[in-house]
RNA sequence: CGGGGUAUGGCGCAGUCUGGUAGCGCACUCGCUUUGGGAGCGAGUGGUCGUAAGUUCGAAUCUUACUACCCCGACCA
């Protein structure tokens, strides 16, 4: 007997607070609930996603060289004085004084944090070029914050920061960012574009888009069927011009034509340039001796958002379909029992302690609940197999196999291991 | 912030127009039966109706103010 039994509340009728998909999934299966507007508790199930997701891209990330650290979510005004940004950020910045009146904000994103690191800690070319990331909490006081976890106040991301000598240099690690990112997508089971995009608040020359794909997706993608020609469609229309409008047209200064699609903008890749390390002054001594200032680069995951982005792209009228990579449970283990000593519910523990062994994510529900509600709820909160041990067990001794997909396989005991650890490879 | 809407047990809702002291389904607890697609019967627990003030003999219901939340717009990972 465990000291705590599992904790994951569901909810039977769709709450009438949730309007997309993804919200109401993540409600009903148990994964998130409300604080206040924006701002939400994970529950175990929805964190351990957001874990999985989290070592997914910090793994990728770290696989390019850059070294992670962590900074501060409250941050003092001067560094934002610093940056100029203290007054353009707006009231998305939510500023706060200390019991000594000094002035302090709840960093939604850390330029200013990282800059002022490196200028005073990095005296010289030869220690660079330089990459540090980190996976923090950031809070943005949203106009409007919406789509539960989607656009929350307070989510969960992953921000990387690049300093180089010249352009060449910054060029070379935002192509590698920008293959990591792609290999991370790959690795989260979701399907996505890379498209140009408009550098916004955040500055810089050249940028780029992650997008999950997904028709309840706030973007529109313009892009070419024959070519990589991919930009965020907002890049493309005129004034008063709809957006739809341009399916079927040609991309300016090209014989493509454009396709559009609805993504969901799941991370942002920038060169930054020296808007922050000039505004910062932030600079090292060259080859000549001569002081120069750093070329940065900044890349951002939205950590939280992915899992709202998985879940809008992948599920059906049963629940959410988790991607294998990042589902809190791989294998729900139902077994069909009236009595804790009956052989079904034996052989079900036992088979619960053998898979969790072989390292795979595995719930056992151990309820005395019928058939139709075990394996409803294993399908609402996106397991990838249900082992069903009842009828089929008790007849010819065979364990049932239901894939999320729809699927239906039985198998003898000994072939389960093999089974799975192959659907999990 | 502009526009629209909601607020009644854990969830979904009715009751508000036509004031009379709160109801239904699900969930939950106990018992018996049931056990392959969200079980059945019986018995229970749980709310004073977002907050405050007002009108009235009496307010979930009428009046006023406030707050929270949701949707559409600008913003963003």
């Amino acid at each position: 007997m465990l000291a705590s039994k599992n904790f994951v509340p569901l909810i039977k009728d769709t709450p009438a607070e949730a309007e997309v998909i993804s919200h109401q999934l993540l409600l009903r299966a148990g994964m998130i609930r409300k604080v206040a507007s924006g701002i939400y508790n994970w529950l175990p199930m929805g964190f351990k996603t957001l874990k999985l997701i989290e070592n997914i891209v910090r793994e990728e990330i770290a696989n390019t060289g850059s070294q992670e650290i962590f900074m501060p979510m409250v941050q003092p005004r001067d560094l934002w004085e610093d940056s100029k940004r203290w007054d353009k950020f707006g009231p998305e910045l939510l500023r706060f004084k200390d019991r000594h009146d000094r002035d302090f904000c709840l960093g939604p994103t850390h330029e200013e944090i990282i800059t002022d690191l490196i200028r005073n800690n990095l005296n010289s070319y030869k220690e660079l070029p330089l990459s540090l990331f980190q996976i923090q909490t950031k809070f943005r006081d949203e106009i409007r914050p919406r789509y539960g976890i989607m656009r929350g106040r307070e989510f969960l991301m992953k921000d990387a920061y690049s300093f180089h000598i010249n352009l060449e240099c910054l060029n070379n690690t935002y192509l590698a960012m920008r293959e990591a990112y792609k290999k991370i997508f790959d690795r989260l089971g979701l399907a996505f574009k890379i498209v140009k995009a408009d550098s916004g608040a955040i500055g810089g020359e050249v940028s780029e888009e992650f997008h999950v794909l997904a028709e309840s997706g706030e973007d529109t993608l313009a892009f070419s069927q024959e070519s990589e020609i991919a930009v965020n469609a907002e890049l493309l229309v005129k004034e008063n011009e709809d957006i739809n409008s341009l399916e079927g047209k040609l991309f300016p200064g090209s014989s493509e034509f454009i396709k559009l699609a609805k993504g969901i903008e799941v991370g942002h890749i920038f060169q930054l340039g020296s808007v922050y390390s000039n505004n910062m002054n932030a600079t090292v001594l060259d080859e000549n001796g001569e002081r120069q200032t750093l070329q940065m680069g900044c890349y951002g995951i939205g950590v939280s958002r992915i899992v709202a982005a998985s879940i809008e792209q992948n599920n059906d009228k049963k629940g959410i379909i988790w991607p294998k990579s990042i589902a809190p449970v791989q294998i729900s283990i139902l077994p069909i029992f009236k009595e804790f000593s009956d052989q079904n519910f034996v052989f079900a523990q036992q088979l619960y302690s053998r898979l969790t062994k072989a390292g795979l994510r595995v719930m056992l529900d151990d309820r005395q609940e019928r058939f139709g509600k075990k394996i409803t709820e294993s399908e609402l909160i996106g397991s990838c197999y249900a082992l069903v041990i009842g009828k089929t067990y008790n007849d010819q001794n065979t364990i049932e196999v239901l894939a999320r997909n729809g699927t239906k396989t039985e198998l003898r005991d000994s072939e389960i291991e093999k089974f799975l650890i192959k659907a999990f490879q």
